[in-house]
DNA sequence: GACCCGTGGTT
DNA sequence: TAACCAAGGGT
């Protein structure tokens, strides 16, 4: 079978419209961020990576210089030990990012002679590496076609696309191969396009007011082409954080950071005054090595 | 798929 | 002010 009318047909390595328009975009008002500048490495690059893990780029940009000026390579941090990782990580949020950073600096070290792997299996096998991080390596550290697909591209894929007001439940296989098809074929256009729909994502297509009025994907926009639809699909009930076990985690990691010596157990006991908790959450940090219970009795960011 | 894991700015 | 939101990953 043959497309009767040739015409239709795009020109092998041709860009659909929504490629052609949102890498043209990128292309003029990109913003300036350290991990686009020239010379930035492939390690820097997973750094960023994991550092805007649901973190936003303004509490990222200074943590990223410090640790980049401490540990520019895999085998500078893992010459380094867990807890300064932790302890440098500041209040990013998910301290456990910074014990896997430092696992995949060990992993590269020892296992990739010191060279962040490029293959995908390779990079899925790096604690705290999923299938967005370790495409986006792929893609933004060494110029690889991959299809790199975050909260942002799954937002405006649902609407540029798909016509929907929002993104639905999260999943791999139907968030690839909606990335896939429209994902240019040659590697520099595929990945420049995956950093295009993450800024467009991040800067225009926002979640909550979208900034229609100045995006340059208006016209070929699926769903204001209908109508802009309100959203009709499930709602994901919000999840709390006052009064959690995630509070009290980051209470008690707050003491272990900020003290540049082991601390005894009343030092954490006062952070919060529910004891069973308080004694739960010290134990899941420990579980989760991210605390480090010394032989005297005190406690520790991890050697 | 559901749930857990930090933190702080914005609305 | 409570809820929402931010370049996800692991279990």
């Amino acid at each position: 079978m043959h497309d009767p009318d040739f015409r239709t047909e795009p020109a092998p390595g041709a860009l659909t419209p929504l490629a052609e328009i949102v890498t043209g975009w990128f292309t003029e008002s990109a913003r300036n961020l350290p991990w686009r500048h020239p010379g930035t490495t492939a390690w820097s690059v997973l750094v960023s990576e994991v550092m805007l893990q649901q973190t936003p780029v303004s509490r990222v940009l200074p943590v990223y210089e410090q640790w980049l000026g401490r540990w520019p390579t895999p085998a500078a941090l893992a010459a380094d030990s867990a807890g300064e990782a932790v302890r440098l990580w500041g209040k990013l949020g998910y301290p456990r990012r910074a014990l896997r950073l430092h696992a995949c600096a060990v992993a590269i070290t020892r296992k990739h002679g010191g060279v962040v792997p490029d293959g995908l299996t390779e990079l899925l096998s790096l604690p705290g590496v999923g299938e967005y991080t370790a495409r986006a390596v792929q893609a933004f550290a060494y110029g690889r076609r991959a299809a790199v697909v975050d909260t942002n591209v799954r937002r405006v894929l649902a609407r540029a696309v798909g016509g929907q007001a929002q993104a639905g439940p999260p999943s791999t296989t139907r968030d690839l191969a909606a990335m896939e098809a429209v994902l240019p074929d040659a590697d520099t256009a595929a990945a420049l396009f995956c950093a295009a729909m993450m800024e467009l994502g991040a800067v225009v297509c926002t979640s909550a007011s979208p900034s229609c009025a100045s995006c340059p994907v208006l016209g070929v926009c699926a769903w204001r082409l209908a109508g802009s639809p309100a959203y009709d699909g499930p709602v994901a009930r919000p999840q709390r954080f006052a009064g959690t076990d995630r509070q009290v985690r980051g209470l008690l990691m707050d003491v272990l950071r900020s003290a540049h010596h082991p601390v005894p157990q009343s030092a954490l006991d006062v952070v919060w005054p529910v004891d069973a908790q308080r004694q739960r959450a010290q134990d899941a940090l420990v579980a989760d090595g991210l605390i480090d219970p010394l032989p005297d009795g005190r406690f520790a960011l991890p050697a």
